[in-house]
Parts: structure tokens; sequence; C-alpha cells
DNA sequence: GAACAATTGGGTAATTCGGGTA
DNA sequence: GTTGTCCGAATTACCCAATTGT
């Protein structure tokens, strides 16, 4: 059963704690994504939404998105995932993980999982991570996700390139439960 | 897996993000195209949707774009594209056509694009090309794509094995318009 | 023919529009 | 500069019993 893929301008007042008529202003300037009837009531797509939100920084009410904080690690090593799904288990912020080991699942994941966060390891086999990365953050579907790179030995200017790229940040492997707390906390996320 | 030729009212309602009602008001001012059933029931055609839809620059959903058969050809040759592009252009078959270099690429294309056909080279740095033929007939979302393997040079069960994992058959490069015309061939897709 | 969901028509209520202003 | 409010007009949603589709 599908919930409700659009909305009014009024239903979304409801979720942005504004009146319609403002949302109706928001539509004019172009701030927020809409498309009209026929007879030119106007009507967003729950994706626009969230999406919106999200970038808004407006909080989400559950009826848009109740399955909490996407995140996807894109590594071949299992011990990266064990380590970053138990310091999870002690987060308050309810999340959903998934794991893609090879380049066709990354793409595949990033497409249709839609991961808020993702932790790209930069080299893995058949895998140029920065090519990766650049891609996640050009494409306007994947393009709000963000990527939190991750390598395994350290090598000059690797930091730079990769945040250059839109990577929120790089993290050295093997990494802390305190690095993972701090890339986190860069995207918004707070384990206690 | 034929699809629908004409919708109800309540049908096209779910596509325009309005209720069955107002279909009926639009129906009876004549803002989109209708037939009725000798009982009275309105009846509309695909095309006449569609194109409505387009006239009003409403989002398209899926089911009802049918521009063509799509098809994805995975390589990292140009020569490959080049030749199976030019054969298509002699179609008369309406095509749509989309490129992946390298796995993430893959993965996301089968995921967004969703053709009907992918061309899928065996041998690509970095993808294991039956894994990613397993999968694409594996899942759910992309297991109706046909898949016609390409590979580069023979080896002893190679065409069996893809066979095996769901391909439809596997075509030796370099290929000639013949052997692309039996592989579409096979797939329903006639080219004269 | 019987069951059941979907659709119809015609009427009314609620929402949304645009533009202008506080 | 942003948001809230007001207006008449247009659009869309809701409701009903009767008919049609499957």
């Amino acid at each position: 059963m599908e919930s409700k893929q659009s909305f009014s301008t009024s239903q979304v007042a409801k979720y942005c704690h504004v009146t319609a008529d403002t949302i109706r202003k928001w539509a004019e300037a172009g701030r927020i994504r809409v498309f009209k009837t026929p007879g030119g009531h106007r009507r967003i797509r729950r994706e626009d939404l969230v999406r919106f939100l999200r970038e808004n920084s407006i909080p989400m009410h559950e009826d848009l998105d109740n399955s909490g904080v996407k995140i996807l690690v894109v590594d071949d090593e299992k011990a990266v995932l064990s380590v970053i799904r138990r310091f999870l288990e002690r987060a308050t912020t309810p999340f959903q993980i998934e794991v893609a080991m090879d380049g066709f699942d990354a793409g595949h994941q990033v497409a249709t999982f839609r991961p808020d966060i993702i932790f790209l390891d930069l080299r893995l086999p058949g895998i140029d991570g920065f090519e990766v990365c650049r891609r996640i953050k050009t494409n306007a579907d994947s393009s709000s996700s963000h990527v939190i790179a991750m390598t395994g030995y350290y090598e000059g200017d690797v930091a730079q390139r990769v945040i250059e790229l839109g990577a929120v940040m790089l993290v050295q492997k093997p990494f802390t439960p305190d690095d993972l707390r701090r890339a986190l906390a860069k995207v918004g996320v707070e384990v206690n």
C-alpha cells in the first residue's frame, strides 16, 4: 500500500509550518519544485517535498520519512561494515544500513536505496572512488547524499582532492568510534 | 508483458494527481480526450493520456512512457557502441540507447534507465560480468531485462555458463550486423 | 443471475488561485 | 525581504443513489 505521492499547497504548508499562500510564493520564486493541474492548482511530489525539507533543515514529519537515516557503506571489507553497524546500534537516531561490495552494487544502491550518507572506500578493486564521488555529487538525484570517504593508507593530497569533489571529509582506516562520531556529527547525526 | 492500452477515470486520476471526479469534469469540459463504453463509462487511450500529461507538464510515470525499446550497452570500447548504434538506426522500431563504461555506471543505469535489453561485456575491468548478469536476472526490478552477453575471445563454456545465469545468448566480438540481427530477433526486435 | 467494485450524473462544500496589501 | 491576510473567481473534492464492469 503506497501512501500519497503528491501534495497540495496547504498540505505542504502544514509540513513546513507556514500558510498555503507562502508555499505559493515559494513556488513562484522557484524555491520548491511544483507542477500544476490543468486548472492551475499546484501539486508537489513527495520526493521534491522531502528534498526541500532536508535542504532547508526543516524537521521531517514521520508521514514523510519514518525510515530513519539511510546509510550506504561501499567497501569490500566486512570488518568495516560491522564496525559501522555496531557503532550505529548505540545511536538514538533510527537508521537503515545497506552495503555495496563492488561498483555495480554501489551504483545500483545509490539509485534505488537513495542513502542520506555514503561511506565510500576510495580503493576498491575496479572502482575509481574519486570518480564515483564526483558522479554522486554531480547527479541531481544523489547530490544531496553526504559522502564520507575512507582510505586505508595515507597519501598526500587525497583528503583535499576528494573534498573538492564534494565529500564531507576523509577518514583514515582503521578508524575509531570517535572518528565515526565526528564524521557523522558533520552531517548532522548525533550518536551519544 | 504487454501493457494497458486504455484507462478508466480513476486510473488516470492517479497519474494526474487528482480525483476521478476531476477527470470526469475535465472530460466534460473537453480538456482531455475520452471515449465511452456502451454503458457510458469513460475510457482514456494511453496515447491521449500521454499527450495530455505532456501538454500540461505533469510528470510522466514510466509505466506510460512508450518511446521505444530501451537499450543499455555495458562496455568500455566506443567502437562497440557505435556499431550497435549504427545498426539500430536502420531499424524501424524506435529505440533509446544508453552506455555504461564501468560497474558503478552500469548499476546506476540498470536501476534508473530500466533498459529492455542489455548488451553486457563479460570482461570489463573491475566487473565480474557473470555476477552482474546473475544479479540483473535475480533482482525483481530488472529481471525482465534481456541480457545479451558479449565477449572478446573464445573460451570453452562461457556461453553455457552465462546462459545458465539468465542471458539470452552470447555474441562473439567483433560481431557482424547479422550477429546483432540474430541477437535482437531473439528478444523480439526486428531490424530490416 | 448474483456478488462486488468501480463509475456515472448532478449537486454542494472546501480548497486554491491570482493579485494586491499589511 | 519574508510571511500573513483579504478578496472574488475558478478549480477541485466530497457526497448520493443508480448504473455498469468483471
